[in-house]
DNA sequence: TATTGTTATACTCTATAACTATA
DNA sequence: TATAGTTATAGAGTATAACAATA
């Protein structure tokens, strides 16, 4: 699903916005694509880099980490244990939490996804003239931080009540 | 869901990559936030951009604009209909179709969200520091394009097989 | 009483295949 | 025969509520 949500400028430019949701949904597309057929989605590999940055967690800790709810990680968690990407143990001190941990084999996966996301860094960065490298990062940053602001104080941008 | 994919940077600075995909998002979280309760949904709204931009279309048009399937149109617009945001009206020349047009209420609905992707656009360019803007326009369309050009190639960077 | 994880239920998005009506 | 849209079926994500076991 790529939606088009952009307005053509007087100047035949493209916006600002435009570019940035065009990279989102470029995003998107890709992860999507190269999960096909892996018994990986994208919500799935959410969960694969908490325990990649955070090591065994419970599932309430990867809840609470991705901002949903502890049903959707269990059914997230099942997926994963099925296609064996992650183990659940029980918790040495809490008889009630489970730890989940990723398996050696996706341990490897995500390493390899790591260098690829790394790879994938360098070709952008790279894509960027010299010249205009410095006064790229800054404003980037500075766009993220105003929309970051925005979304935190409740305002919305990118809609409006029906 | 929100996924941290990030990777702590040896400078201890924040990656290109990972600002780009904070980003996204940003974006998809605040259509979520927003959409909640309204009846509409960032597929729904997507359909509704489509009618937006190219005006009353058939089902097939809008479901190759979207890069989705007939039925999953079907679909969408049942549910948009439903709640009074498209009218399906007969195909004058072609029995078999279905021009799908916004509402009165959504066409208002739609103007007023292009105003705010107007405010919105506005205040990003402007938490760009001017003398940075030039360089910075350039480098985000260059990263774009190169983004673009991976995406097309079929090479995956945001994963790998598993 | 509070917390962890589960089962139960419901809604949404999406894909494929089969089918109807029309071209 | 091909196309537009539907019904049928299935899998995936997510939310809320109720419940069991444990703290």
């Amino acid at each position: 699903m790529s939606a088009d949500r952009s307005t053509p400028r007087a100047d035949g430019g493209i916006r600002l916005l435009d570019t940035l949701l065009l990279i989102s949904e470029l995003f998107q597309q890709d992860m999507a694509r190269y999960f096909r057929g892996s018994g990986l989605t994208s919500s799935r590999v959410s969960v694969l880099w908490v325990l990649q940055n955070r090591g065994p967690s419970t599932q309430q800790a990867v809840a609470s980490a991705l901002g949903t709810s502890a049903r959707n990680v269990s059914g997230l968690v099942d997926a994963l244990q099925a296609d064996g990407f992650v183990d659940r143990h029980s918790h040495p001190d809490d008889r009630r939490a489970v730890l989940v941990e990723l398996t050696p084999r996706s341990a490897a996966f995500m390493s390899r996804m790591q260098q690829e996301h790394d790879e994938l860094d360098a070709s952008l960065v790279a894509a960027v003239p010299p010249a205009d490298s410095a006064a790229f990062q800054r404003g980037l940053r500075a766009v993220s931080d105003r929309l970051h602001e925005l979304v935190a104080d409740g305002e919305h941008h990118l809609t409006v009540e029906a």
